[in-house]
DNA sequence: AACTTGCGCAACTCAAAAGTTGCATATATA
DNA sequence: TATATATGCAACTTTTGAGTTGCGCAAGTT
């Protein structure tokens, strides 16, 4: 089944994972050795976010090194852009609020 | 259950949800008819969303409207911004690359 | 060549989550 | 007050996903 990163990323584990290889990339046995649980589960895990890009293995003698792929986990970005400006209008709102009462309990 | 913000947009249909209210607040019942399943459906996805703040619930006789929650989402932001450095790293490197690979062939 | 190590794949179990049907409650309308 | 409408809650079924055990393969090591 083909995942995407929404997906992905609700999991608690997989977001660990993704923290740890932003810093430097590892292998399924140095994963597995961070989190309690067997090298299969991680591996598991390891075959989501490679399916929808969000790492990228690098073959090193039988060690596979697992790279994080910044770019893919830009689409989230774009995603959110559509509520951005959103947010931004909720705070403005919410400074003009303020404002106002602050002028009213100042005057 | 106390749900997390990553489980709850992880679903398509609550995603489609957000972005329809983040337009304008909406009834339940006026989400379910955009959406090919029952009323109860809806309803539960509209629970899990509320149960991590992403809409706020506002009644007016006996309609509910439910608004989306700005702020809430601005947690996503934060949780990208450990990466957000990464992947500007990751450009620069690929723009030195271009870089470097056009000098040697116009040399 | 035999052994060890790192890894992926498949089958299985178990828990959680998505969706359905049915029902109770509150508000509006006739 | 009787009826229709909007909603939430509970029980149930079905699907999905996390984790385990077991196996096979390829790359190093003795």
């Amino acid at each position: 089944m083909k995942q995407d990163i929404f997906q992905a990323i609700s999991d608690p584990t997989r977001r660990a994972i993704l923290t740890l290889i932003a810093i430097r990339a590892l292998t399924p046995n140095a994963m597995a050795e961070k989190f309690d649980m067997t090298r299969q589960a991680v591996s598991k895990h390891i075959k989501v976010l490679h399916e929808c890009e969000l790492i990228k293995p690098q073959q090193s003698g039988r060690e596979i090194y697992y790279h994080f792929n910044a770019k893919k986990m830009q689409e989230f970005d774009h995603w959110l852009a559509q509520f951005r400006q959103n947010w931004e209008t909720q705070f403005n709102q919410l400074e003009q609020l303020l404002t106002t009462i602050k002028t009213q309990t100042t005057k």
